[in-house]
RNA sequence: GCGCCCGUAGCUCAGCUGGAUAGAGCAACUGGCUUCGAACCAGUUGGCCGGGAGUUCGAAUCUCUCCGGGCGCACCA
């Protein structure tokens, strides 16, 4: 609602002055640092001070004389230097909150893909993946609530060296069959994805000792990507067991996909093959003759970077990047080219696609195949693209997006958006409870790296398990008498707003330093503290029903006189004001594209209640004005929380 | 060597496109459960915003520079 009546005053105010002063553009809106000072600040006399050549306070007060009444504004006043300061007008703000005016949604918005999660498939996933598939999914909530059309993809490089590596493992260290193998996977006794997660390091600590073991790569590689027999079939049926389990693990999270285009129908379709074709022909890329990619295909670096060009001819380092390997292969690269091109709709091609999997809510996510089924919907299209991969692959995504600008594709290029974010890391004294032994180097660093190939790391399921466990305890402990199904149920939801809180309270390109402690802390700036807020707006207004009362006719009692009286109470109109910014709030982080602001908010509006909670006892106001006044704004602060929740993707459970 | 990110309270972090007295959480200390659940609330202590220079009415925020830390810069992904 705060949002709809900034808007309406900021274009008031833009009309105005364009009509006194001649100036154009939109007027900056702020939130006055102290409350007292009113709803809105407005510093547009200090951006026409220079213009004006005269003193901002001078200007201000022109400006107060030019814009007259504006509906819905109590009073204007010239503050500080030269500020601005805008007193909504409390009884109507109010009585349009209690009217619920919506907001137009735009349905028929265009299509915005967001690419998250991405997780190779030849183990289980870790905090590390958490975080990416987390923020992935928080911001298509966060599109999706601001009226936009998304599409949740999940790329699955199953034909990759990963998958290869846990392959080799397989066939050359356990010496097992794809039909043994295929038993492991059906053995509910077994941890499917664990299994790969100790053999992935194995292999690749017998690498490092055996360097000559790295053609067993090199043939299954082959194998893989040529389809050809038990190896291949082998590579299939881990990767598959291993995206069910990732599929499972953040599903536990509240977090579901629309469409997993998969890399082995990226080859067989000839994606590649058509994407070479036109690259060639718009000489984005060319054939190196000499130096040390003698017989690749290269992008020349001056496409991708920006900067730097003076390099000295001396250097002569040449940092091309190689596209096509001087075998025929391609790279990674150029794989990823191929589809960002599919994901714009450019690459004239399409995937065919087969059911794979309905959730318990019934949506459901298909995966990429090589053959038409009958019932499948279209992917891909987009208009933009959000691809979510951490900080340290931005060289590659520069190198993407410079291949569409190199094909001429510049509203493409510019719509490709690389969502990057900082790398969680583990804190040494994480590390030490893990009892992982560190290197004298480690210790001294701030974290420690994640590392797949060490298989140094905590994951994701275990994590999830330890935090259930923590929460059913003290769910336990304040709800004996519940039964254990319906306290589990609980303990579950409060471990995932735990954890996914803690993943977007950060800022994108902050490192988190993983800790246990932090982890699972239940007190203070965690999802925890909001979910709490949140059940007690629920618990005041399911007692006051409990004790035989009816809820008031909101709209009959409060009527706009009743509604400015009752606002006149400073801490009822803050905490009217604080509940209303959750459109901007989102607005905003969207905007950003930062969900950790979303995150705060949730935070803020819980700290906002929780006060008021404190300061007025609902069931006990003996004026009977106040106390429906009391209901509906604490009916308010319930949905705001809860819908401000349903962004970040976290539940209210019943009681905690 | 080149590129990107970070440096704010004892610790972990916010601070939106420059704006009014730099904010939270944790930790420490004080107070508050006979009242809609104390996983809570109210309060106290704690900061040359890494150093320096510049831009201007105004800089934690923008520019330059130096210092410290992290991550990239493969015919791996």
């Amino acid at each position: 609602m705060f949002h709809q009546v900034e808007k309406r005053i900021a274009d008031a105010f833009a009309a105005r002055l364009k009509a006194q002063f001649g100036v154009d553009g939109p007027v900056q809106t702020e939130q006055p640092k102290q409350s007292s000072f009113g709803e809105l600040a407005l510093p547009a006399a200090f951006q026409l001070a220079r213009s004006l050549k005269k003193a901002p306070k001078v200007i201000a007060g022109e400006v107060l004389e030019a814009v007259g009444k504006i509906d819905g504004v109590a009073a204007i006043e010239i503050a500080g230097n030269g500020y601005l300061n805008v007193r909504f007008d409390r009884g109507a703000f109010g009585a349009a909150v209690l009217a619920g005016v919506q907001p137009e949604t735009t349905s028929d918005a265009a299509k915005i893909i967001v690419e998250h999660t991405n997780i190779n498939p030849n183990k289980a996933a870790h905090i590390g993946h958490l975080r990416n598939a987390i923020l992935g999914d928080t911001f298509v909530r966060m599109l999706r609530a601001t009226g936009s059309r998304v599409e949740a993809q999940n790329y699955i490089d199953n034909t990759g060296v990963q998958v290869a590596d846990v392959v080799v493992g397989f066939e050359h260290l356990e010496k097992k069959t794809a039909a043994e193998v295929r038993a492991l996977i059906a053995d509910q006794n077994v941890r499917f994805d664990y299994l790969c997660w100790d053999l992935y390091a194995r292999t690749s600590q017998y690498y490092a000792e055996h360097p000559e073991a790295l053609e067993w790569r090199k043939d299954t590689l082959h194998k893989i990507e040529h389809g050809e027999g038990e190896t291949a079939a082998l590579a299939h049926v881990v990767a598959d067991a291993i995206v069910r389990a990732h599929l499972t693990t953040m599903y536990r999270l509240n977090i579901e996909y629309d469409v997993l285009p998969r890399e082995s129908e990226i080859l067989h379709l000839k994606f590649w093959a058509t994407a070479f074709e036109l690259l060639k022909e718009r000489k984005a890329i060319f054939f190196e003759t000499e130096g040390k990619n003698k017989g690749c295909w290269v992008m020349p670096s001056s496409a991708f970077r920006t900067k730097g060009d003076d390099t000295p001819a001396e250097d002569n380092v040449d940092d091309s990047k190689v596209i096509v390997r001087s075998n025929g292969t391609v790279t990674y690269v150029g794989k990823d080219i191929a589809y960002q091109l599919w994901k714009f709709g450019l690459l004239g091609k399409d995937f065919f696609y087969h059911l794979w999997h309905t959730y318990p809510d019934g949506h459901k996510v298909w995966a990429s195949t090589t053959e038409p089924q009958e019932g499948a919907p279209k992917f891909g299209g987009g208009v933009r693209v959000y691809n979510v991969i951490d900080s340290r692959q931005s060289y590659l995504q520069d190198v993407v997006v410079a291949g569409l600008r190199a094909l001429d594709y510049q509203a493409q290029a510019d719509a490709s958006i690389h969502f990057s974010y900082e790398m969680v890391a583990l804190s040494p004294r994480t590390c030490i409870e893990m009892g992982i032994t560190l290197s004298d180097e480690d210790k001294k660093r701030p974290y420690v790296e994640v590392s797949g190939r060490k298989g140094l790391g905590v994951k994701a399921d275990d994590l999830i398990d330890t935090l259930i466990a923590k929460a059913y305890e003290e769910v336990s402990s304040r709800n004996a008498e519940q039964s254990e199904k319906s306290r589990r149920k609980a303990a579950t939801q409060i471990a995932v707003g735990a954890l996914r809180y803690f993943m977007l309270k950060y800022t994108r390109n902050s490192v988190i330093a993983f800790d246990f402690g932090e982890a699972l802390a239940f007190t203070g700036e965690t999802g925890v503290y909001v979910q709490y807020a949140t059940i007690r707006t629920k618990k005041i207004l399911k007692k006051f029903l409990e004790s035989g009362h009816a809820l008031p006719d909101f709209a009959a009692v409060l009527t706009p006189e009743a509604m400015a009286r009752q606002l006149e109470n400073e801490d009822c109109w803050q905490s009217l004001l604080d509940a209303s910014k959750m459109e901007t709030a989102i607005e905003r982080a969207v905007a950003g594209g930062e969900p950790s602001h979303v995150a705060r908010y949730a935070f803020q509006l819980a700290q906002s209640f929780s006060s008021f909670y404190d300061k007025f006892h609902v069931a006990g106001e003996p004026d009977p004005e106040k106390q429906a006044f009391l209901l509906w704004l604490t009916g308010y602060y319930s949905e705001q929380l809860e819908r401000t929740l349903g962004v970040l993707g976290i539940e209210v459970p019943e009681y905690m």
